[in-house]
DNA sequence: GTTCTATATTGCCAAACGGTAATATTCGAG
DNA sequence: CTCGAATATTACCGTTTGGCAATATAGAAC
C-alpha cells in the first residue's frame, strides 16, 4: 500500500507528469528538464527524486551530467501498468503537446555553460 | 491535465483507496464507511467528496441514507482505466483484505441509531 | 592542486491536505 | 410542526507539498 501511494502521489503533480511524458520521447538531464519546464534547478532535482523513489525513473551518471530515463517497470506491478497507460494518456493535452513539440530544440549544449 | 491530476490525487490517500476497494464489493453509506475505516464522520464525507469530484464515485440518496457506489467509468478515459486496474491492484494488501473480510459485518442498521 | 560546471542538499515560505469538533442541513417518524 | 438520525459544511490545527535562493557536492578541464 505504501508503495502504491508513493507511485500515485508521484503522478499527482503536473510538472512531474510533464517530465514523464517528455522522458517517453528521450532521456534528459536535469538542466534540460529545468529549461523545458521553466522551473528552478533544485525544483527539477526534487521532482526527479520523487519519481525515482517511486521507481518510475532511473538515473545514470554520464560525466558531468545525470541522465534520467523511464524505468522498465520491473520495480513493481503498479509501475509497469501505469507506465504503459501513461503512453496513451494526455497525448492531446495542450501543455504536453507543446512541450513535446519543443523537445528537439532542448539540448544540453545550448542550455548549460551560461 | 487538471482532470487527470484530480483523479490521481484522489487515489493518493490510503483511506480513499480503501473506500474504493470496499465499494468494489458493495455499495455503502457514509456511516458504514466511517465505521469500517474508524474515522470521524466528517472525514468520511470529505473523502467521498474528493472521490466524487474525481468521478470515481457517485451517490444516490435513499431516504435518510446516501449510498455511494463506483462509477461506470464513463466520466473520462483515465477513470475507466484506473477503475479496471484497481480491481486487481492491492488484492493482497493486508489492510485491504482485512477490511474486505470484515465487510459483511458492517451493516448500517447495527451502526447507526446510537 | 585550482577553477568551472552540473547536480544534489538544505533551509525557508505559502499553499494544500488529512484529521477532528462543532454546527448546519436534510429527511423520516410521530 | 417537532424531534431524532444521517449526512454535509464550516472552522480550526498540525503535517506535507511545491516552489525558490543559498549552499554543498561531484566531476571535467586546466
Amino acid at each position: 500500500m505504501r508503495d502504491f501511494v508513493r507511485v500515485m502521489k508521484a503522478l499527482s503533480d503536473p510538472n512531474r507528469i510533464a517530465i514523464m511524458k517528455m522522458l517517453q520521447h528521450k532521456d534528459m538531464c536535469v538542466c534540460e528538464i529545468q529549461a523545458a519546464l521553466k522551473i528552478a534547478q533544485p525544483t527539477a532535482s526534487k521532482h526527479l527524486k520523487v519519481l525515482e523513489d517511486a521507481d518510475l525513473v532511473t538515473s545514470r551518471k554520464n560525466g558531468m551530467w545525470v541522465n534520467y530515463q523511464l524505468t522498465d517497470g520491473s520495480g513493481g506491478p503498479y509501475v509497469a501498468s501505469l507506465l504503459g497507460s501513461l503512453r496513451h494518456w494526455l497525448e492531446d493535452d495542450p501543455r504536453i503537446t507543446d512541450l513535446v513539440e519543443k523537445l528537439p530544440t532542448i539540448q544540453r549544449e545550448d542550455i548549460c555553460k551560461k
